[in-house]
DNA sequence: TATTGTTATACTCTATAACTATA
DNA sequence: TATAGTTATAGAGTATAACAATA
């Protein structure tokens, strides 16, 4: 049902408007703002932002060194390594060192950590289910057309480094 | 219920399964969490977020009281009173008392927040101006017809206050 | 007495610089 | 010498509790 009805504007040369774009960038700007704040407030398990970040990542890498935790949440070293120190005291990660490389501390996620991560996202998406199920079928519709271009856009297709 | 995870999308539209609907939300929360991210990222002028926030609901909302700056943030009135200091000291605020009520100090942008502010903004528009712009046009334009969906979802329907 | 704002105190997040241990 | 991680130091963000001034 969709419909390329919008400005036909070839990616490579042709300039469109700037005018569209410009407005588009400001609503969605606004909107992704405005969601990541509120879905931010909804998860307030006694663990911070950062923390929730960290563990995430660590769920979803492995055990990974300090190091490359650090790169992952774009944070410096001495912030990984406390984040992890208190992660660690609240017993939902480990630290292994690396029998191959003895100034590597390994991380990984612990049985707690993962527990706790998933109530976290449950609640999350428990709230987001819940406005989405309130919307209009075809809005719905509408989003869900839209979710890989979200995922395009905020995916990074070359990493400058 | 653990393994409910490889949903096979129905290809049309219709009526989604309330497993759909977690899914969407996975989706759509990590996008905008993500793009939140980015965004922040982008802004850097040596003002923090916090900062930043402040500016523009003081910008928004004329001369306010330090508290009602504290509510429409949703920080402590310390924070507010904090945050309302380092702008000041960075002549982006200035505050002033209230004739009425000699309790209350009105705070408000000055020239300076309000051009910065409007920097600011430029900024951040203009990085995903451009990153639309990259988009194959079918892309853009469901995106585009997903924008009041989004933006429906931002706004509180219903305001308990 | 209730309200507005500030100060006092304490903790997390964050970075840069300096240091230790290992390679 | 180079790298991984930690410790040292410093400043912002945040909250609660205690306080001052005003209503």
């Amino acid at each position: 049902m969709e419909a390329a009805t919008a400005t036909p504007t070839p990616p490579d040369g042709a300039a469109a408007p700037s005018g569209d774009l410009a407005d588009t960038a400001v609503r969605l700007r606004l909107s992704a703002t405005r969601l990541a704040r509120i879905l931010r407030q909804q998860a307030d398990i006694g663990l911070t932002p950062t923390q929730i970040a960290a563990l995430a990542t660590l769920h979803r890498c492995g055990p990974i060194p300090v190091g490359t935790l650090a790169d992952e949440e774009q944070v410096s070293a001495p912030t990984a390594t406390k984040t992890v120190e208190r992660l660690h005291a609240a017993g939902l990660v480990s630290r292994v060192g690396d029998p191959t490389d003895r100034r590597v501390t390994l991380v990984s996620i612990t049985a707690e950590g993962d527990a706790l991560l998933a109530d976290i996202r449950a609640r999350k998406t428990a709230w987001l289910s819940t406005r989405l199920g309130e919307l209009p079928a075809e809005e719905l519709a509408r989003l869900t057309d839209a979710l890989d271009v979200l995922e395009h856009l905020t995916t990074p297709q070359k990493d400058p480094s």
